[in-house]
DNA sequence: GCTTAATTCAAACAAGCGTTTTATACTCAT
DNA sequence: ATGAGTATAAAACGCTTGTTTGAATTAAGC
């Protein structure tokens, strides 16, 4: 199982030519890695093709990593230090009314769909962890998923005057994150129903717009029935716009 | 590639032993066969595992549907006429006010996420075939994914005063679409940030219900401010309940 | 009872997988 | 220059996979 001759650890070596900040082919594969585990999920990637791409050799994976399962962990956790994901974290620490926050949020995430280079790429991660989970689902939970729906739940519960961990708090978080995953894990059965769909930044926006204005509404009409007092403090177009 | 022996085709055999519509090892296969590979997936999921679970030789996949993938097809195309998916459909043609109709499809749709004995298999065959998409996600795509959504947009395009083909239509179609899959495809996600949730039948129908509660707060607001005629017609609770 | 065909079975096959081995090139402190 | 340790390379290993083989078993028609 564990090799015989795994890569010196740190502590061993003293005096190396290397200052072991930068290693070419073991940056190289991460990065290729990270591409190939994104599209073919980790069972169905394949160290051979990982280390062709990287054009590196066949035991260059296991010399660097130990194992496949060390380069997809290290891949994973590279993933969740994407951009992405701090702009996610970004928008929800925004000052600015609440509704602007979720908007902006919704919108961040989207857009993340097209990319040009690699397009979302750690939430397709995610997409294969959750249809074929490995050791790595925990981390990815535990260290996105959790931290971001914590945040959620107190902008949320702060619009519907509701604590954080009241049940309707988190059915509606979880119709909004829905309504955004949607797009991120069911893709091709979008493009089966509306072939003529194309995530252009534009139409991005116009969906991100959508998914706000449309759970929004429910969260104003919940917060002025809950309190019966009218329309006070923050005030917005929670009335959808037209198509077209 | 093509097995030398295949099963006699049926033209060929005049007088044989059996009326031939009914092989017990086949059913047998297909029978566990739609269980391992509902929660494997196809690359994951082993002819081995398959045929030791129905009793049968490993050759008996070969003989009966040729390969791998024929015992996949055959079993995608048994669990597209589960039924569940009928229940979904036969909802949809429900004579009643739209919004008791969208009310029942979600709640129809969710409440195969609690079956005791294989709950929800098609759905999670259908979550794998978006993470890894093989030959048989064309197929499920349109014989399921494209007439459910045809009629969603029929009876939401009804409800907001636009023709099924909007783009505004398309869009709380998707909507409501997502918020019911979020629960079918990141089971394991809302495990993580709700340990608490157990998909119980109360709990599901309290699920259903907000989500029905969720869209039509947006439906009905949009209706009413396109029409600028007050609440006419049907008037159902589109007001939430408070939880607990 | 014999023939014929359908089905099942144990065994083996070829290909692909992750991993290990063995050897070689390279770099740097001594 | 030399030795020690690092990194890469080609080849092979052991295992699992889907598939095929060829014989054994079963059952119906003559």
């Amino acid at each position: 199982m564990i090799s015989t001759r795994s890569r010196p650890s740190l502590k061993t070596v003293k005096r190396t030519r290397r200052p072991a900040t930068s290693d070419p082919t073991r940056d190289k594969l991460l990065d290729v890695a990270g591409r190939i585990f994104a599209d073919r999920g980790y069972r169905a990637a394949t160290i051979r093709e990982i280390c062709v791409a990287a054009g590196a050799n066949v035991a260059a994976v296991n010399y660097h990593f130990g194992d496949k399962l060390g380069l997809y962990t290290e891949a994973v956790q590279q993933s969740m230090r994407a951009a992405e994901i701090e702009a996610v974290k970004s928008a929800l620490d925004l000052l600015a009314p609440p509704e602007d926050v979720l908007r902006a949020v919704i919108r961040v995430r989207l857009q993340s769909l097209c990319k040009r280079d690699r397009p979302d790429w750690h939430f397709r991660i995610l997409a294969h962890e959750l249809a074929q989970p490995t050791p790595a689902l925990r981390h990815l939970v535990n260290k996105i998923g959790r931290p971001i729906f914590q945040r959620l739940l107190g902008l949320i519960g702060g619009m519907i005057g509701l604590p954080a961990d009241d049940d309707k708090t988190r059915l509606c978080a979880i119709s909004v994150m829905g309504q955004i995953l949607v797009y991120v894990f069911a893709s091709p059965l979008l493009a089966g129903v509306w072939p003529e769909l194309k995530m252009t930044p534009e139409q991005v926006d116009r969906i991100a717009d959508h998914i706000a204005d449309f759970s929004l509404s429910y969260i104003h009409n919940f917060r002025s029935t809950t309190f019966a007092q009218g329309t006070n403090g923050i005030k917005r177009a929670a009335q959808p716009r037209l198509s077209k």
